[in-house]
DNA sequence: TTTATTAATGCAACAAAGTTGCAAATCATA
DNA sequence: TATGATTTGCAACTTTGTTGCATTAATAAA
């Protein structure tokens, strides 16, 4: 791993989000700071930088994939409004759990992680 | 709407599988059967049963995109095998609705949907 | 400081999953 | 069966990534 300048553009930009942004997000905060790296160098940035555990990759069900920094409070759930497309973290795990190991007796199915999203309005929105 | 072979062959096939089809997956299933349909027109038959709200549209956060029959049990979630790519449906809404009541006062966001998958290993995958 | 090594980058081409415009074929109903 | 609106197929295009390959740049060693 070497410290380039996309590199530490891209850290200090998802530092500075809260939200989740998406890779076309990061190539226009790239180049609006005259960082005019190219979309390959993004991707495989962030590749790395997820196999480095720095980052994680959010796949929404609407199709979107955003990254956003690990670290803090890692397993999460996500507010997506559908009309401006902000996404905020929320907590849910409490009866998910338990709820798994029923699912998983009568289903005879293994579960690896799950996923849940909620998809509204946000504040400014409604 | 016209009854054309393509749309009648389409709903036979969703209606006889159980798990949630892609559109490759009904593509394949077509040209199986002889009926070699253009994915263009495929397409626009899955858009145009769903919006006679005969068929759903699932997305799902791996990416993928299916397509099984309205009717029964409208909203359920889903069990993805992450080695076979099956799905099966599983009813969760238990705590679902109350917990949602309470997200939408503290964060101030109405929803309008959710999302829920489990992603792990079915039966025959363990 | 210079050099060597290896990773990072840019470019162009490719890929998967859809979407769109348009002309041709087909369904249905009068 | 003739008419007119729907469907269909085809080709081209779009989006979001991915890959190969030659070039450039970061770092560690000399």
């Amino acid at each position: 791993m070497r410290s380039t300048p996309v590199r530490k553009a891209l850290l200090k930009i998802l530092s500075k989000d809260q939200a989740p942004l998406s890779a076309f997000d990061i190539l226009a905060k790239l180049h609006a700071q005259k960082l005019l790296a190219n979309k390959t160098t993004v991707y495989r940035q962030l590749d790395s930088l997820e196999k480095q555990g720095l980052i994680h990759t959010v796949r929404l069900s609407d199709r979107s994939v955003r990254y956003e920094l690990a670290g803090k409070d890692d397993h999460h759930h996500h507010l997506v409004c559908v009309k401006c497309n902000d996404v905020k973290d929320v907590d849910f795990e409490n009866h998910l759990s338990r709820q798994e190991k029923n699912i998983e007796k009568s289903k005879k199915f293994k579960i690896l992680r799950h996923s849940m999203e909620f998809f509204g309005l946000c504040f400014n929105c409604q």
